[in-house]
DNA sequence: ACCAGTCTGAAACATACGTTTGAATCTTGC
DNA sequence: GCAAGATTCAAACGTATGTTTCAGACTGGT
């Protein structure tokens, strides 16, 4: 009997069954590699220049496996999402603190997307693949905002609103989150160019703690004198 | 007789003209339509994502123009540059008064790159095209860091490292011009995310303004301390 | 008026991509 | 052990893209 997976195009009629909700038996291998392999390469060059062949390639898989277990490239694409958000969820909840002092807080989520930039692991694909989706949009957009960015947004929000003691929805509260992921996202969009611009810069864990530290003493800086505007009751 | 053109693709055999050393009479209407069509469309989707078939479609041209007249998308696209760079030199140089204080001069080039997003000019292409280079590089991309981001880049190390008191290629003058560089950019990249994100952003001219007062205030809030700091002679 | 040389046009070409096909192979329950 | 279903495989398909072709239109000099 074909798995009854969660449909992913229902526009489109497809014979084979797509998505699975849970294992049925040991054997997932296949599909497996092919999320692992989809994984990396998705997270390296964003979804439109990847090739479906380089996935399966990369995977030992055969190039009918994609479209077989999982509808289609966007199919494979949305569960690969899918995903790396669930496995994103688990270790955001009780990794951070949550009554640590907002500036550590802070200053531990900048470090946490850096890492992803050096050593991108499985639950941080996500991170790299929402910073492609800013560039070159694709059908699955809503469903990342909604999912990926939108949660790491407002809580960016909540939390830089704490410290500049205005609310979460303020301009100024916005223009800063802007800010602070803007520094950020150009380390991890900007690598080859980067490289060029900055021979020495070499992604190694000591040097991007320094860099964590940096946009974290540089937001910070301008954040406590707005915190001391704001409490005097100004703008 | 054909033109001596500058050769853009030298490993391959072209039979027609490409390139063009100055117009010989008046009549440049399809190159020039072409151009200028271009020049819009690598700015807005990138390199990759750009189709010749949109270009003719948009400047009204036949499909073969492109190739006669360029040697094919890449020598289009490598003359949209050169034509947008040589553009950008000239009110660069005589747009930024370099006597006025590093402050006013680092918030007037924060204003002229976020301009380009909300209004995209003709010199102002090179920018947004260099935005896309980040994130997708092209057999261009050497020349567009040599030519676009290296002046720029280092235009504003020299600025920073004014304002702050290092030396320009100082790893802390590097990281403040990457800080500010990003807050510019997430703005450029993200358009369609950010609109989800915060929808009532719209990028007018007074917005513009705002954000623009706002990454000045953000950056210079940190460099202003930094250079007390390093005049002090700390590290 | 002619003609070499320049430019334009519609159509075809070659390639790479995502997708589909149908047979072959492997797994599993009985 | 076997049959039915699940999975894999090589090959082909349809489409979109950049490129090329070549015939024709245009242009300026004589």
């Amino acid at each position: 009997m074909f798995q009854t997976g969660v449909s992913v195009a229902p526009s489109k009629r497809i014979r084979r069954p797509i998505g699975r909700v849970s294992e049925p038996r040991a054997a997932a291998s296949t599909r497996e590699r092919l999320l692992e392999a989809a994984g990396h390469v998705f997270a390296e060059h964003g979804y439109h220049a990847t090739t479906v062949r380089e996935i399966v390639k990369r995977s030992g898989a055969n190039i009918a496996a994609v479209n077989y277990h999982f509808g289609g490239k966007l199919g494979l694409y949305i569960e690969v999402l899918r995903q790396s958000v669930r496995a994103a969820r688990v270790n955001a909840i009780d990794a951070l603190d949550q009554n640590a002092p907002p500036e550590d807080i802070l200053r531990a989520v900048i470090r946490a997307r850096l890492q992803s930039v050096a050593q991108p692991n499985l639950p941080d694909w996500h991170f790299r693949i929402m910073v492609h989706e800013l560039v070159q949009p694709t059908p699955a957009l809503s469903r990342i905002v909604n999912e990926v960015t939108r949660p790491i947004y407002e809580r960016l929000l909540e939390l830089v609103g704490r410290i500049i003691d205005l609310p979460p929805k303020n301009e100024k509260t916005r223009l800063c989150v802007n800010s602070i992921m803007g520094q950020i996202l150009v380390y991890i969009l900007a690598g080859p160019v980067l490289m060029r611009l900055w021979p020495e810069l070499e992604m190694k864990q000591e040097q991007v703690d320094r860099i964590a530290k940096h946009i974290g003493d540089f937001s910070l800086t301008y954040l406590r004198q707005a915190a001391v505007s704001s409490r005097r009751g100004e703008k």
